[in-house]
DNA sequence: ACCTGAACACCGTTCAAGT
DNA sequence: ACCTGAACACCGTTCAAGT
């Protein structure tokens, strides 16, 4: 006889993010996930197919809201303004979800890696932007070199690879101002006078 | 009655480092060590605090030749010339590294980082550089500004993040370039005419 | 002084049995 | 159709006992 589920997936997702983001990677088991949805850890796997599918669907989701993010600070006005702009969304949201942010990037199992369209989705806005700010031709060289810097600073930021002193801060904004006229290709720009 | 050790530190260090880049952190268990070395489980514990402990240790001696590794790289006259070496160099070790690598800025327990000496070490040469390039005040910052991308180029490389197809290799070399005059504050340099 | 087997507390995962 | 206890194969780690 067929009885009701007492969880669902959303809420172990959710659960599981919970855990992650308070007491890390270690202390995000099945059990502790288990627990926190009041089932016992076989009955996550009617729901999951296991401990890496749980990973890979908490760094989707936070995959997800970093599109979002990232979708909603660009103005399309300057594209200058746009790429300072999205530099520091994606700052903002890896300092807010600093170990969901680790996962998307973590040299885990393959099973960890989000697909490919959500791959796509998360790089329209910086590509549309590089792509305005750099020209065709460079946009994709361009887009990628903000890439790797943005979060280059922000994994090193979260990891406390800043060991040396000085302002993090200071090292933020002059990294996005020399970033954008590096990149600038247009031909009203100071360079190009 | 003594008992000559039939391993050290040493032999385990290297041991648990092959068996890291071979076949992941996950497959680098107290055990696979252990065998690797001859000898039972417990008796590690003789030589190593635990697993954290081996896996620093590991982080270490990789710290230890990237920054030999870099101070190599540098020539001592063009800055430009030492920062797009620095940046090859930087790369070509992860490349030729990638699990010990990843474990420097891994966000991994507090057990897992390397010490502040070996840190300010590792920053030295590319401080020094980006201090002739970019001048005294904004030395530390440029210097973020060039191991944030370098680490965040490579970072994505090895997770296989750059999916978007086009030429990777030519995004590392446009980085490098861009990079390096933006950063360039030398009154001979071109933006400065 | 180092090595070992045995033991402990934990993991992820499977599966037959319950409802 | 979902949940559960019991079981299995693994893990890191401790410790008394061996040499």
């Amino acid at each position: 006889m067929p009885t009701p589920a007492r969880t669902s997936t959303e809420a172990i997702v959710d659960a599981g993010r919970q855990i992650l983001e308070d007491r890390g990677l270690e202390a995000l088991t099945m059990q502790s996930v288990a627990r926190a949805v009041g089932v016992r850890p076989p009955s996550l796997y009617k729901h999951l197919r296991g401990r890496d599918d749980l990973v890979r669907r908490i760094a989707t989701r936070a995959a997800e809201e970093l599109g979002a993010h990232l979708e909603g600070a660009v103005q399309g006005r300057d594209p200058d303004a746009d790429l300072a702009a999205l530099a520091a969304a994606y700052r903002s949201f890896a300092l807010a979800n600093p170990r969901a942010y680790a996962l998307l990037f973590a040299p885990g199992p393959d099973d960890w890696r989000i697909d490919a369209e959500l791959n796509v989705r998360l790089s329209t806005p910086l590509l549309a932007t590089a792509e305005r700010l750099a020209g065709p031709s460079d946009a994709l060289s361009a887009a990628r070199t903000a890439v790797a810097w943005a979060h280059g600073f922000v994994s090193m930021e979260l990891a406390g690879a800043f060991r040396l002193g000085g302002d993090v801060e200071a090292a933020f904004s002059y990294g996005v101002r020399r970033l954008i006229a590096a990149v600038d290709a247009r031909p009203s720009s100071p360079a190009g006078i």
